[in-house]
DNA sequence: TAGATTGTTAATCGATTAACAATC
DNA sequence: TAGATTGTTAATCGATTAACAATC
């Protein structure tokens, strides 16, 4: 599984969604896909698929296609869920809670031990199955169990210095969903910025185009 | 304004980063940036900037650089952001509400009218000062209010079918949160398929390469 | 074997960067 | 005017597509 050069960073990009694709087609009972029917059902080239998956060293089989089963585990353990990941989630406001309750941390290669918050009212309660912890037992926390992530839900402006300590405390890497930008790369430290108002925005822009 | 040629698609991309990065600019009080303090700031080159910038027939000025005030003005209404658009909201769950409760809109170019749940306990009750409504009601709010977006926070389950109705009844955008990929755009309708999972899977990835 | 489909190389296309004349 | 910085053209770089030999 030695990469022959950097894989680019437009091919690490589309792999979540080959990844989610492949999920769907093993839930709808199909057990090997053409590089040709995916790229039907995916809006790409079949030849764009094929140059994708050979950056990993191509796990097709010519006459045959790609078998769902093998391309789903390669593609998992090239994004790396396989890998046992664990994450903790910083401020059980609105967001916080919505992710607690609904979001599937599992599926994307997590396993989620529990939330933080600031607010006393909060400790103790259970949100999707997760319990609220005191922000104050957060350090000793992540040094006992050392979580890689940290999921970044609370207010902006204290989002630089937290992020700050937490990479001081062992933090491997931030999912942000703050709304400030930040960038830990310089430190090794990746961070996944989650904008949604630039989505919105871009839904705005795409409406406005279909008037013209 | 008229555009000489169609602006790519990676322009676009990056309209609501520059917008945001101006916007806080604004906040900190600058006035004016050159396109070298500007790429700085972003991780960009000088030279992006402009080409990007000129996409819309430039509105820089030479020795001086561009007016935050002016660069603000015409970013937002390339975004569209200035056209008064409306959007309603199906689905007050988990993540419904937190939009409800937490997030701007207006700030992304809409005004939010109201939210819809076939839930009739939630029937009435108020989210971030947005009232829900019976989902029975949607088609005749629909014609009457006849909102341009909806954001879906339905069960992925629903998610075509539901499409499919908003889009007879005149809805001319979605931002899709259910997780399912839905492609209207042969309808000449834009979906923003908003997919939280791909985003941390990218971080699974980045965090394991980091361990090389 | 014949048909299908990959892996891989070469060709094309588009996006980014560099350079510099225009001009505020 | 001199300095700064844009607008814009040309050069480079990278990513996508096409083509086809390899092979299951």
């Amino acid at each position: 599984m030695e990469r022959k050069q950097e894989v680019s960073k437009a091919v690490i990009q589309r792999l979540p969604r080959y990844y989610r694709n492949i999920c769907e087609l093993k839930a709808e009972g199909v057990q090997r896909i053409s590089s040709r029917a995916l790229a039907e059902r995916m809006g790409l080239t079949a030849s764009q698929i094929r140059q994708d998956f050979n950056c990993f060293g191509g796990f097709g089989q010519q006459g045959y296609g790609y078998n769902i089963d093998k391309l789903m585990e390669e593609l998992g353990s090239i994004l790396g869920l396989r890998s046992g990941r664990t994450a903790i989630l910083l401020g059980a406001g609105n967001l916080g809670r919505a992710l607690l309750n609904n979001f599937d941390f599992s599926a994307s290669g997590f396993q989620l031990l529990c939330a933080f918050d600031a607010n006393p009212e909060l400790k103790g309660k259970e949100y999707g199955g997760y319990s609220v912890r005191s922000s104050d037992d957060l350090p000793s926390y992540i040094a006992a169990h050392k979580p890689d992530v940290a999921v970044l839900t609370i207010p902006r402006s204290n989002a630089p210095d937290i992020a700050r300590e937490l990479v001081d405390q062992g933090i491997r890497g931030l999912w942000n969903f703050t709304g400030e930008d930040l960038h830990l790369g310089g430190l090794g430290v990746p961070v996944e910025n989650v904008h949604l108002s630039d989505s919105l925005m871009t839904l705005c822009h795409l409406v406005s185009a279909t008037e013209e």
